[in-house]
DNA sequence: TCTCGCCTCCTCCCAAAGGTGGATCCCAGC
DNA sequence: GCTGGGATCCACCTTTGGGAGGAGGCGAGA
């Protein structure tokens, strides 16, 4: 199915999936609420959705048809490669970030890819996912952290879940006073002077 | 460049790129050590990478490259699709996954990608690390962020480094008390009971 | 056997955090 | 001119958190 709002692109994109035999448009929608509805009705494999279009815009409708019917694979088509449009369609679930000036094999891959139950995205959209991505997950782990015993660690966990040291102990099932003797030990061991700052680096380090 | 401990696989690429007119294979390795030689040396546009490797595995053998010629870009080839390389890749600065059992174009496309400064990675990858990317960045965040004053959210930031309240107070330049006034506001706003629950709260919607 | 690390619990003490109930000032909107 | 909300500050109080120091039990390893 193509869902985008210019009668031109979603013509040409007729145009240019009808020499492939594998792949047939069953659907067109100019609008959100309208590809919502025909993705109702005719359940397609693929859409391919342009982000920017009117009553409804492509990210609203993807999750809309994702929720409706989550064997969809959504495309997501843009002229631009703004990093919100990106984050964000892989937030509400699209498969793929393909853009309009992509090589038309890029398109075919994309589509292909995704209907075979595999993502594809743009090299150029690949690039800051994975750098994002890379950012995201270097965190270096302070050494100090190793020096925890098991119990310490468990009650570092409910420390960042925000529970008060009776809590922890009735989580434990343990007094409070031995909570607050790991607690102590936790905090010297990391060098901190207060769970708030154990809460950061548990955070930091990605820990839990 | 291409770096695999088997023979045959090394002269199979080679054959592989020797018919591509803008790919030139510059120098081979067997091992991820004298890939970081061979490296240094012929200083190759691309790498082709085998995650597996004696001596210094492939990771490493990239961390090594990366460190020396940042200008470098590394394409990671592997039989297997394991999720620990994925990552682990990508964060030691890989540009690309590729699978042995792709088809020839999408190396080759990978290739150029990656040379141009893109990044590519097998449908089969992409699809991890947007699951793993859409699941970070999946946060819903509470609509009572939304009633904070702009103070308040300055406080918040500053008790989320682990400040004190006398800490924020000489930071923002106002009394430790009006401080604490705000905290009582943040508080009662988010219907938090501590400043450890907001830290949390702050994390997990992914404030700051 | 003895020691050492870990877990458990205690008391005493003080500082920090948080709640309550005020107050003043300023500014924007009615 | 009045009102309301935000920012600032105060005093008073209770609860919680954290440090110091000590002590007993238990299991693994020298």
């Amino acid at each position: 199915m193509v869902a985008d709002d210019q009668v031109m692109v979603r013509a040409g994109f007729r145009m240019l999936l009808a020499g492939e035999t594998d792949i047939e448009v069953v659907a067109e929608a100019g609008t959100g609420a309208e590809a919502v509805a025909q993705a109702r009705r005719h359940r397609p494999d693929v859409v391919l959705m342009d982000i920017r279009m009117p009553v409804l815009d492509g990210l609203a409708a993807t999750q809309q048809i994702l929720a409706e019917n989550s064997a969809a694979r959504v495309l997501i088509l843009t002229t631009f490669d703004l990093d919100e449009y990106v984050y964000e369609a892989l937030r509400v679930g699209a498969s793929g970030f393909v853009l309009k000036d992509d090589p038309v094999e890029q398109l075919l891959a994309a589509i292909r890819a995704v209907a075979a139950g595999d993502a594809l995205l743009s090299p150029a959209v690949t690039q800051r996912v994975i750098s994002a991505f890379a950012r995201r997950s270097h965190r270096p782990a302070p050494p100090e952290l190793a020096e925890l015993t098991a119990r310490e660690l468990e009650v570092l966990r409910l420390i960042c879940r925000g529970l008060s040291n009776a809590e922890i102990g009735a989580e434990l099932w343990i007094s409070e006073t031995t909570v607050k003797t790991h607690v102590t030990h936790i905090l010297t061991k990391l060098r901190l002077r207060d769970r708030v700052q154990a809460v950061v680096l548990a955070y930091e380090a990605d820990l839990f």
